[in-house]
DNA sequence: TAAATTACCTGACACTTATCATTATTTTAC
DNA sequence: GTAAAATAATGATAAGTGTCAGGTAATTTA
């Protein structure tokens, strides 16, 4: 037994960092780890969910179908986040579909489990409603950029995102690579749309690409797009 | 001391339900009652809010203000919703300003007393969470149709959104009274496109208007359009 | 390694939406 | 009840974006 949740780093950065040891331990007896890989589902949109996926290690884009076909992508879940407590929380079925993005490692952790420690650990409790009110803020601030940006606007602030959250590699790319479709989808625009403003930031010297690596060559120019000059 | 907390129908619709009768006393003996006029300003964006206001009557819209000047119309809340309890719990500045769409009485209920209750009461606690868990999956279905949807279908869904969520008067006009701008930042568009649009409606016999008055005519063929046909 | 698949790119065009300007109508306040 | 202010309406035009069609480059699979 080597893996126990008291022990796990990840933990650190989610509610779970509120459980007592008890809890902890009843969760570590309960879990399963299990890896995804890239391209994989983990869960579909209208799934009911058995429990709660804690993300070890990889990316997962939370996406939901719109009803002309397309994904949207509402959010990219990393280390230390946990997918599917809103739908476990709420008691219903999963409002979001989750896909690796890359290779995951991920642990399943009973709804069961996760119930009883809300209802009976307010620290617990209180910790998972303030990760909730961070999201709902977050998904108010995509609501505002969504309806009053710019496409142009929307991918240059989604580089600078990708930038500042996953960071880049030694020769300055992204860390996270995703493909132009992901991006038209996280942006919320056409592929191709996406692909032509891509170009433009590339010949306007404010990007550069290697296939589908992007790297930001000038951040401070990217960031004057988003402020709308 | 007519109005007391423990008294009121208004609390069977939010999270103050579970609370419990000493809760409740805190609540009722710390609250401040306030008529707010139409226009009048609750709260604004940037604001660190004291407590949260529990609406009893009238309703509010939640906006926020885009970098090139536009509102964003994020959420409507009537009888029974908190406002700022998203900031309270996060315990940060508000995200969002908060606006009298009609006049309005609500509850000023200071921080220290929902905080309190919210680290000592799991049952509280919990019912935060699942509203909070509701608001959440509503921004997320927001995201979607703001990306994916032509500004004709979120129109046409927003007339239905009123029409199911505030009713209808007796002559068959939409219960809640919104200006076109209003209207207009709710969908994310510009307010003569908005007008436009409705005209538009008017002219093909789905809608009916008087003054800023609206009215459902065919709600059939409005459900259509928002389905995409 | 070749073939097949997937992802990326570009052009042409149509459609949607924003902006600016101006007028008409309704609502508000005195 | 009327003047002032706010809101609604419409036209003209430009900018932004999506769609379709056809290509090239990269990656995967057999």
């Amino acid at each position: 037994m080597e893996n126990r949740c008291e022990n796990c780093i990840v933990r650190k950065f989610n509610a779970l960092r509120a459980m007592s040891k008890e809890e902890l331990k009843a969760v570590s007896d309960s879990k399963v780890s299990r890896t995804v890989k890239k391209g994989e589902v983990i869960f579909d949109e209208g799934e009911k969910l058995g429990g709660i996926y804690c993300v070890r290690n990889g990316v997962s884009k939370l996406a939901k179908l719109s009803p002309n076909g397309k994904d949207q992508i509402v959010k990219l879940a990393s280390k230390g986040e946990v997918l599917g407590q809103r739908s476990v929380v709420a008691e219903e079925q999963s409002n979001l579909s989750a896909t690796a993005v890359n290779d995951m490692e991920v642990c399943f952790v009973p709804k069961e489990v996760i119930l009883n420690s809300l209802h009976h650990n307010p620290d617990f409790t209180y910790e998972v409603l303030r990760h909730m009110a961070h999201d709902l803020r977050e998904a108010d601030d995509v609501i505002v950029n969504m309806s009053q940006k710019t496409v142009k606007q929307r991918i240059a602030e989604a580089l600078i995102y990708l930038k500042n959250r996953f960071g880049e590699d030694a020769e300055g790319y992204l860390a996270l690579v995703l493909s132009r479709e992901d991006i038209a989808n996280v942006v919320g625009t056409a592929t191709e749309s996406c692909i032509r403003i891509l170009s433009d930031l590339r010949k306007e010297g404010l990007i550069k690409t290697s296939g589908k690596r992007m790297a930001i060559v000038d951040l401070r120019k990217l960031q004057d797009i988003v402020d709308g000059f």
